[in-house]
DNA sequence: ATGCCCAATCCAATTGGA
């Protein structure tokens, strides 16, 4: 079974993209991020025409994600729990019945978190979106412990928005004071992934040079100026399935392309 | 120290992204 993710800044612009990358790389599951658009606006047609189980948790204009599945999805739950009063679609989970084995199949848009604003104490401010961010990955932290219980094969996958460590950016030193790189957005993603993930890409592929993201601005591309930030974490027994895991770099250099490349894992599933 | 580029939106100039 290939999972993927890719954060494809907004379905409009890049049902090109997202179409010829789908058609070449044949993932069985495709998890969205920045979908930026509502349920309705989402062209689901085109995806079903090739075979996808469309699954979609939208808004108007911004964030928004969505599950692309060949295989059957059951139990499908919108918005990561914890928080009522959180408006934002940045969360979607399903369980993909596989050949072998059903994977809990979680996709994630983490916030942001700039611009960081912090109290004389060194605390975010309440209400800042570095604070949203931060409890946004308190709720994620709760929602892992529950998965890792259910102790199935489960996956939690998507733009973390987290620069995981000095080697997943071409530039560390431009990000020391950035919301993706901070020492608590850092530990918080490393609480995580402590309670006993495998964070995929690490597993297969040592060293520097591996990135996800390249900004838009000043050339990053050709310069080669990215990190990686988009990130599969596997529960023990989702670990032991783990055949493969890729980044689709060249994506980024074709027409029209999302700032984000496709992550991807083949599971023995 | 700032903007660079891109997408979406009450279609023009703003917000948000990372």
């Amino acid at each position: 079974m290939k999972i993927a993710t890719f954060n494809i800044n907004g379905i409009k612009a890049r049902v090109n993209a997202l179409s010829d990358w789908l058609d070449e790389a044949q993932p069985d599951v495709a998890l969205l991020q920045e979908i930026k658009s509502v349920d309705e606006g989402f062209p689901r047609e085109i995806f079903e025409d090739k075979g996808y189980n469309v699954e979609t948790h939208g808004q108007k204009s911004f964030n928004g994600v969505a599950i692309l599945s060949k295989l059957p999805l059951e139990d499908v739950r919108r918005g990561l729990p914890g928080d009522d009063s959180d408006e934002q679609a940045r969360w979607i989970e399903a369980t993909v019945v596989g050949d072998k084995q059903a994977i809990r199949v979680c996709g994630l848009y983490l916030p942001n978190g700039n611009p960081v604003e912090l109290q004389d104490d060194g605390t975010p401010v309440p209400g800042g979106k570095y604070d949203y961010k931060l409890r946004w990955m308190d709720r994620l932290h709760a929602r892992a412990q529950d998965l890792l219980a259910d102790e199935m094969p489960a996956l939690m996958a998507g733009d973390y928005n987290i620069i995981p460590q000095t080697e997943d950016a071409r530039r560390p030193e431009a990000w020391v004071e950035d919301a993706l790189f901070r020492p608590e957005s850092r530990a918080a993603f490393r609480r995580i992934l402590n309670l006993g993930f495998t964070e995929a890409f690490r597993a297969r592929t040592q060293g520097p040079g591996h990135y996800s993201f390249w900004d838009y601005q000043a050339g990053c591309w050709n310069r080669d100026d990215g990190i990686r930030i988009d990130h599969f974490l596997l529960t023990p027994q989702c670990a032991d399935l783990l055949l493969d895991c890729q980044i689709d770099k060249d994506v980024r250099g074709r027409d029209k392309p999302s700032d984000h490349v496709p992550v991807w894992v083949e599971l023995d599933a």
